[in-house]
RNA sequence: GUAGAUAUAGCUCAGCUGGUUAGAGCGUCGGAUUGUGAUUCCGAAGGUCGUGGGUUCGAGCCCCAUUAUUUACCCCA
């Protein structure tokens, strides 16, 4: 048998033991924020059906499903003596749609939205509402790897539905605000936005090309400024007039509240049809979240901002929109979100309106990687190794192993009597902080030499004293 | 899907217009040192130069193909 070269498949990683103790770190992070809040856990399988996941994430995101092939032999299904083929000649001559249902029902999770959707719908008789919840599982996108892109990652979502209210807006914001400043991540801008505000631009220009096209585009300008966004609305038939008015809006300056107010303004001039009840509803819901988050004393408002460019998840938000950005490092969004009217519609319920937001947890350990922002202390794993000098020795320490275990420190013995240049190396390369020494001389006179390896600094002790030292 | 870049030791990379036996640093292992690491000194192991073709007296280097990695676009966390 040839020896075969070990890999992992593309946008794939392994993560070893200090890259794990740093991520678990930020889930921790993430987790007891979302906890503080009131969302509980949830996990959903791997795979879904191919049902779940086709058709919502628009027809790339159907490109960028892994699909599952069935298992056993899925192109013939032999029962008795009777064969029934699976994929016929006129499916093969049909093409690749035609197939794939007939040899893949099942698919790698995409995003973790749409399962909690699923979830919601397939348990609406026992869950209470409105029901928060937060999930942290991986998820997988058929996508070409690059910078802060990979095919695994890991997503960590909160969503509430069966609520309309926007608090739950304005407690995205401060959850947020809450995860990064923890993570040490100060400068970033808290993105917001509202689809209807979009909507209103989309009305202002007098109803030229397509919505969908208008807000890409929109989405572009901090990439490809103003002349590109141009280029592009004239490409999808946009005038020029249109675009200029659209660039008055955009360019539309001020606080959170100042933008509003000129916002409404500018609406009425142009004459923009009122969708709400008394007004653009779009700026009255993000002057709502506004007010509840000067009631909530929130501070970070540096970090907030109505940024009337942002557009994203186009096929399914429907209100308020959030995006992060962390502003030191060239790194994409970190966390998205926003509110969807109609979440588990497709799934046959109809009227539940979901607002949440994920945090992309790879992305964001590149982040604090780049900025050096993790703790020392979180790499920490043995914190004490016992030297093993000879089989007397060894023998004599393992009562001092299981007391040191005993008092809660993580503690392990070298697992062969070799010299201690090798164990020195060996705590210094696995960062293991003390080393404990007891020799021949040190057991006569029942003592034991505790080394911090950090300075080098020797001290002779008792064992009490080795176990006071070590638990602090 | 489109375009560019890269592929040489375990890792990071040198390698001249194509020219004898393929180089360094780090790491690993052994020794100086049978009770002291990270710092010192000496030594050793480790390579079908991604793969397959081609040009040439001769290819790590040039050409073609292929695979993998990576960056950007699209889209997204």
């Amino acid at each position: 048998m040839s020896v075969q070269k070990p890999s992992i498949p593309q946008g794939t990683r392994d993560f070893g033991p200090a890259v794990v103790a740093r991520r678990t770190y930020i889930f921790g992070v993430i987790r007891r924020v979302f906890e503080k809040f009131g969302y509980a856990p949830l996990e959903t399988p791997t795979l879904e059906n191919l049902s779940v996941l086709t058709g919502k994430y628009g027809e790339e995101g159907d490109q960028l499903l892994f699909k599952v092939l069935n298992s056993g032999n899925f192109l013939k299904k032999q029962k008795g003596d009777v064969i029934k083929e699976q994929v016929t000649a006129d499916d093969l001559l049909a093409g690749a749609k035609a197939v794939l249902p007939k040899i893949a029902e099942k698919g790698l999770r995409y995003d973790l939205t749409v399962p909690f959707a699923r979830y919601v719908v397939m348990n609406r008789g026992t869950l209470v509402f409105p029901f928060k919840r937060y999930q942290i599982q991986p998820v997988w996108r058929a996508d070409r790897p690059q910078r802060g892109r990979y095919r695994e990652f890991y997503q960590c979502d909160a969503d509430v539905v069966g609520t309309d209210s926007l608090l739950c807006e304005a407690e995205i914001v401060l959850m947020m605000s809450e995860v990064l400043t923890s993570l040490g991540l100060t400068d970033h801008t808290i993105k917001i936005n509202h689809r209807r505000v979009l909507g209103a631009f989309y009305q202002a220009l007098g109803g030229e090309g397509t919505e969908v096209d208008l807000f890409t585009a929109i989405d572009k300008l901090d990439k490809i400024g103003r002349e590109g966004v141009g280029k592009e609305l004239a490409e999808r038939g946009f005038s020029a007039e249109a675009t200029e008015k659209l660039f008055d809006l955009l360019g539309v300056a001020g606080s959170f509240d100042e933008k509003l107010d000129r916002l409404l303004a500018a609406f009425v001039t142009a004459g923009v049809e009122p969708d709400g009840a008394d007004g653009y509803q779009g700026l009255q819901d993000l002057r709502r979240v506004l007010e509840y988050l000067r009631g909530f004393g929130f501070e970070k408002w540096d970090n907030l901002e109505f940024d009337v460019t942002l557009a994203r998840g186009l096929s399914y938000y429907t209100g308020c929109i959030f995006e992060i950005k962390i502003n030191n490092v060239n790194m994409g969004s970190v966390s998205g979100g926003g509110r969807y009217d109609n979440l588990t519609g497709a799934f046959g319920l109809p009227g539940v309106s979901g607002v949440g937001f994920s945090f992309g947890v790879d992305r964001l350990y590149d982040c604090l990687e780049e900025l050096s922002l993790f703790p020392e202390a979180v790499a920490a794993t043995t914190r004490c190794l016992i030297a093993n000098f000879d089989a007397e020795s060894e023998t004599a320490v393992l009562p001092v192993l299981r007391r040191l275990r005993a008092a809660g420190v993580a503690t392990e013995l070298y697992p062969e009597s070799t010299k201690l240049a090798k164990q020195f190396k060996y705590a210094d390369g696995k960062g293991i902080p003390y080393l404990l020494l007891q020799g021949s001389e040190e057991r006569a006179a029942g003592q034991f030499k505790l080394k911090t390896l950090a300075t080098g600094q020797e001290q002779t002790l008792t064992l009490d004293e080795v176990l006071t030292e070590l638990a602090g």
